[in-house]
DNA sequence: TACGATTATATCGTGTACGATATAAATAGA
DNA sequence: TCTATTTATATCGTACACGATATAATCGTA
């Protein structure tokens, strides 16, 4: 029997590579509108919720501000938003679609589109693999 | 009907996180031995065969040379392999293990048991898992 | 109200990723 | 054999990620 590990069956590895072939995938997608895989999902979230706190941005996405930060300051200096100070405190800084991050929205459901082509097979699949990688990710993060 | 596009319904960001989420369980198992997690899945395929080629590396875990050659050197730097010109062509390099890099073999058996554990749920379902997003990742890279 | 603790964001250093380009070795033809 | 092309690795520039630390605003409490 053969006991060697070998890369193709850790689950982390395939995770890892799975990402990197989706963030080729998005790349050339994304390189026409000036936006990185990152900055796309900084995106997403503000059309779901407009006017986050870059705290909230942070734990909707699961990144800390010292990535955040200077990937937001790149976005507001491409006009997809704007980053003001918090008036009830200051402390906080209230992250803002621009008209131009709005209007990206209607060229982003193209790329879903692009997207799920490339991932192939049935849509209802995809759906149940989300929701295991997202039970997966939940275990871990209780971990 | 809300069709609104939330963050979460994204298979891409599931990966995208959950490889986050990964990175961040190997980090302080990895640490004590002075590895990242790219660097762990260098050795991994290493153990699995050893003296490769930076080319076969690359394949293996699909980097390009611009990621590898330095954190190749960083290892090479450790202590844990060698790099050597192939003598049959000398534009290639070996890469090979050195007894510390086979070494550790041993302890990363424990921190594959730590990781099983963080992720939970049976073992047949982790595999499974890793066998669909694996098929997911092979329709990518032919997309 | 004064001040130490807490909170939110920013900065710094190191290490991936990767497109573009450079360099050196090997190969294929004329 | 001479040279154009190809191949393998290295270098450079930009953008994440994140641990550690800094700074400014707010809060808690005596």
């Amino acid at each position: 029997m053969d006991r060697t590990l070998k890369i193709d069956d850790l689950l982390c590895f395939s995770l890892y590579s799975a990402n990197h072939a989706l963030t080729r995938l998005y790349r050339p997608l994304l390189a026409p509108l000036g936006l990185t895989y990152p900055q796309y999902l900084v995106l997403v979230a503000l059309w779901e919720q407009d006017e986050q706190k870059v705290s909230d941005l942070g734990k909707r996405l699961d990144l800390e501000t010292n990535t955040l930060t200077p990937l937001l300051k790149r976005m507001e200096s491409a006009g997809y938003l704007t980053r003001r100070r918090n008036p009830e405190d200051e402390r906080s800084l209230i992250v803002s679609l621009t008209d131009k991050g709005q209007a990206l929205r209607a060229e982003a459901q193209e790329i879903s589109t692009c997207v799920i082509e490339a991932m192939g097979g049935d849509l209802n699949e995809l759906i149940e693999l989300r929701d295991r990688v997202n039970a997966l990710r939940a275990r871990l993060d209780s971990a």
